[in-house]
RNA sequence: GCGCCCGUAGCUCAGUUGGAUAGAGCACGAGCCUUCUAAGCUUGGGGCCGCAGGUUCGAAUCCUGCCGGGCGCGCCA
């Protein structure tokens, strides 16, 4: 069953497609910036579509004239009660209540599926997201990244995308030697050693304790005393898929799970970057060169060094970048490239969450997937801000020397999985949030959370009630009960699919909550009409049908709102 | 020095990719609770959308330049 935006996206094409047809309308003019939206003012009407205003110029027409050609159309609809012409060339139009009706008809009938979209046309989308370096459990600087990250990608799943879920592991780094030697210290330790206070430079945190023991079981002292080359990767493999461990169940704790974890020692190991150098090569796109100095702080060591640059400036960057190092092995930027490269293959459109303390760096990875995929192949890098953790107003002390930093699933067991995805998203990924303890789980209307899963608890209970006051709940409703004021809720219920798609387009996860919460404080407000006036409650005693109607009204939002849910990851609550 | 992000009500933030008279919560004022769960509700005041230009039917939104704040600048990861 279409909805209703859909439905009349299509009414305001078919009115153009006749006033061509008719010789009123130049044809073949772009389209695609014409709208139907709500009107800001509901006194306006129900609709509204821009189409005059944006086609005048084209057309060659006034906008009113057009407007008026366009009006004559779309009044011949049934669902159509008025349509008028407003301002510059607006067209507003007032709906019959059976379009609200049949609204209410297509959530039953879609359940779970309603507000689902073909948007996405079934274009392979690869959103990487998380990418925490494999040197320790997450923590909540990793938090917000990852919560963004799913819910972008159900979203777009949503929104009639096929979804690449992706972890991409740097274990190639000089980190992952630093984790070996911590760990290796651990080993001795577990050998009975006296190691005392972890040295400056390397991890500290006892979560590598166990990783020691592990390999002083398996290996006994046969490292100790040893050079380096003999175990470092050994060590390194096997921290590196401990954490890999530790990871995946800190982000169990989140409900999230990935598809691919991609691994950047296996992308050196199987040549990627030096294909992408030779692709880059052959083009001029990678040349040997000498950097510019840096700028700001003078350097004293700074020498210049002839080592091959990615050109990056020629798509906008404002240096080249060196894509291996001085030893001939990668640079971070080097093996990413290959990496993003790697991806390119496998998808149509290629989305990146990153923290924005690496926003520096967006525009030469933007610069190298231009490059590589000649442009063909759409790349977007969301940044997400950080969080700042307050108690009760305070900020949450922290200390990253002793390495007792707050970990994800600390915070998670304190306050539980829906709270953190929901809160996580209750502001644009690229503004700074605050995160505070004691108001994410405070049950009042000033957290949104608690508000909108309260909307739903609320119509949860309700269903009880009503049969508990010995009404079937499985009753046919009769929605022409319901009059205007109740088909208000329908109205903003029927915003859904729009707001999907909406969100979905700007890859802005956090415009279904906003959306949520209105459409819970809506619902509240509906509800509280009723403690006034007794003939406004839902479970009207003594008339079944009608609140049987109501129930069909209110359990429409329900279920948007746990559609909603299910996008952002968040469990509906059935009572509080 | 350069780049990126941000600047909207006293505060915290939305603003449907350019639409009509810019919204919500908090805070402040007024009124309302023995309930279809008041875990609140109704209602009022409060805005040169940082400043100045530009683009057009139309700008908080796009462009340019300033002002102010944050982050980043590496053969690191």
């Amino acid at each position: 069953m279409s909805t209703l935006y859909a439905r009349f996206a299509a009414h305001v094409d078919a009115a153009l497609d006749a006033l061509e047809a008719e010789g009123v309308l130049a044809r073949g003019l772009d389209r695609k910036n014409v709208t139907v939206e709500p009107p800001r003012d509901p006194s306006h009407g129900d609709l509204a579509t821009n189409a005059a205003m944006v086609l005048s110029k084209g057309a060659k027409m006034n906008p009113r004239a057009l407007a008026e050609a366009i009006v004559a159309q779309l009044s011949a609809l049934d669902e159509v009660v008025s349509a008028e012409i407003a301002g510059p060339g607006f067209i507003n139009m007032r709906l019959a209540e059976a379009a609200w009706r049949s609204e209410l008809a297509a959530i039953h009938g879609g359940g779970g599926d309603y507000g689902k979209s073909t948007l996405g046309a079934g274009k392979t989308v690869n959103v990487e997201y998380v990418s925490a370096n494999p040197t320790g459990p997450m923590h909540m600087g990793h938090c917000r990244g990852a919560v963004v990250g799913d819910a972008l990608a159900s979203l777009l799943a949503f929104a009639g995308h096929d979804v690449i879920r992706e972890y991409y592991v740097n274990d190639a780094g000089g980190q992952v030697d630093v984790l070996a030697r911590s760990v290796h210290l651990r080993y001795r330790e577990a050998l009975g050693e006296a190691v005392g206070e972890i040295p400056e430079g390397l991890y500290p945190g006892d979560y590598l304790v166990p990783v020691g023991q592990k390999l002083a079981a398996a290996h006994g002292d046969a490292f100790v005393g040893k050079p380096e080359s003999d175990w470092l990767i050994l060590f390194r493999e096997t921290a590196v898929a401990e954490m890999l461990v530790m990871i995946k169940d800190d982000l169990a704790l989140l409900g999230i799970h990935h598809d691919v974890f991609a691994s950047e020692a296996v992308v050196q190991a199987e040549k990627k970057p030096e294909a992408a150098e030779a692709f880059l090569r052959e083009r001029g796109l990678v040349y040997d060169g000498e950097l510019e100095a840096p700028k700001g702080e003078v350097d004293p060591d700074w020498e210049p060094v002839t080592l091959p640059l990615f050109r990056s400036t020629q798509f906008g960057d404002d240096q080249d970048r060196p894509i291996r190092k001085s030893n001939g092995s990668w640079t971070y930027f080097g093996a990413d490239m290959a990496y993003h490269f790697q991806k390119a293959q496998k998808a149509d459109a290629l989305i990146d969450i990153w923290g924005a303390d690496h926003a520096g760096t967006v525009k030469r990875i933007k610069a190298a997937v231009e490059a590589l995929t000649g442009g063909t192949k759409p790349f977007d890098v969301k940044l997400v801000q950080m969080v700042r953790l307050l108690r009760g107003g305070e900020p949450v002390k922290m200390s990253k020397r002793a390495g007792n930093f707050v970990t994800l699933a600390d915070v998670v067991r304190e306050v539980g999985k829906d709270v953190v995805r929901f809160t996580m998203l209750t502001r644009k990924a690229d503004a700074q949030m605050d995160f505070d303890f004691a108001k994410v789980v405070e049950a009042s209307k000033d957290n949104p959370v608690f508000y909108v899963q309260y909307a739903h608890a609320r119509i949860c209970s309700l269903r009880r009630r009503i049969g508990e006051a010995g009404m079937n709940v499985e009753a046919a409703p009769n929605p022409d009960l319901l009059d205007a004021e109740d088909l208000e809720l329908a109205k903003l219920a029927a915003q859904f699919p729009r707001i999907v798609e909406s969100a979905a387009l700007a890859r802005e996860p956090h415009r279904i909550a906003f959306y949520l919460y209105d459409l819970a404080a809506a619902f509240h407000a509906f509800w509280n009409v009723g403690n006034d006036r007794v003939d406004r409650r839902i479970l009207v005693v003594n008339n079944e049908v009608l609140t049987i109607s109501r129930l069909y009204l209110a359990d429409a939002i329900r279920q948007v709102i746990a559609n909603g849910l299910s996008i952002m990851g968040v469990q509906p609550v059935q009572e509080m």
